[in-house]
DNA sequence: ATGATAACTTAGCCTAGGCTTAGTTTCGGA
DNA sequence: TCCGAAACTAAGCCTAGGCTAAGTTATCAT
């Protein structure tokens, strides 16, 4: 049986530092993911997702916008067409439905585990972003169970 | 009852932008929470906290750390005595406590929920830093009852 | 059909957090 | 004691992601 006490000594230092590297990544996979899937939204609850729109729910300058969906085009994730919105490459779709489908999952999750919606659907945004697959995959067992055990 | 299709329309975009917002106001204090609460593991640990070893656990080069550490003695999170290592400042000090009291609570709630231990390290270093205070009781909470109910 | 408004872009600036390469300092062992 | 290796700093560069202010350009309503 492990101490309770934190006193696990630290780890080696190579260990550590590629706990640091796989969170460093997904920062920078973060803000991709967040566009993509908020484009995604605004495609289907609004019909079209205009730069101005996102910079509204995104809370940033119209400017800033215009230099992410630059990056994310120049990654091939977005196209545009100006006064006509942006819409989603076959692999901006595809990083869309997986970031949907994840923070569905992470937001069922920590309602299950008892936070109120509201909170749950904020906490979402940033979780989403660093659960790795066996984390979101405990969850889902997690999900699971509760069902079973609830009928 | 609502909808179990992910069909729920948009939030408001002020709504939606506040989200954001937190979100981007969390990855910023993150990295000073990283760092602070290493420094702090080292001196528990070995007595000190150097640099050098900053770097190699932090798996980024010297130079990177004095930037860093830079910031963070311009904060007020830090000092500095060039060869004699790191030392945190009394609000370092409480910032090195508090992310250490949600980094282990957070581990904790993963093990509980079904991942394994390792696994649960990793993920929590990304996980804790974007948790709300709400979140965190939550998870608490469910520690709790888990321990209750297990006996 | 044209002109005001709204949408979008450009330019220029900033900070955080990375990097490498090239110095400095300090410490410790011969 | 002194000198080489290790620790640290400095300089200069880069990208992401923010900002404002100043243009452009489409669209739509008259």
């Amino acid at each position: 049986m492990q101490r309770t006490m934190a006193k696990r000594p630290l780890p080696p230092a190579d260990h550590h530092a590629a706990r640091f590297a796989r969170q460093r990544e997904a920062d920078r996979t973060a803000t991709a993911e967040d566009y993509v899937e908020l484009i995604a939204d605004l495609l289907r609850e609004e019909g079209e997702a205009r730069a101005v729109d996102l910079a509204r729910r995104m809370g940033v300058s119209q400017a800033t916008v215009t230099a992410t969906v630059g990056r994310l085009q120049r990654d091939g994730l977005v196209e545009t067409k100006p006064y006509r919105g942006l819409f989603l490459t076959p692999s901006g779709q595809e990083m869309a439905r997986t970031a949907k489908a994840r923070h569905e999952l992470v937001v069922r999750f920590l309602i299950a585990v008892g936070l109120d919606p509201e909170t749950a659907e904020t906490d979402a945004e940033g979780l989403e972003h660093h659960a790795s697959e066996k984390a979101l995959a405990a969850f889902a067992r997690f999900l699971a169970e509760r069902e079973d055990g609830g009928r």
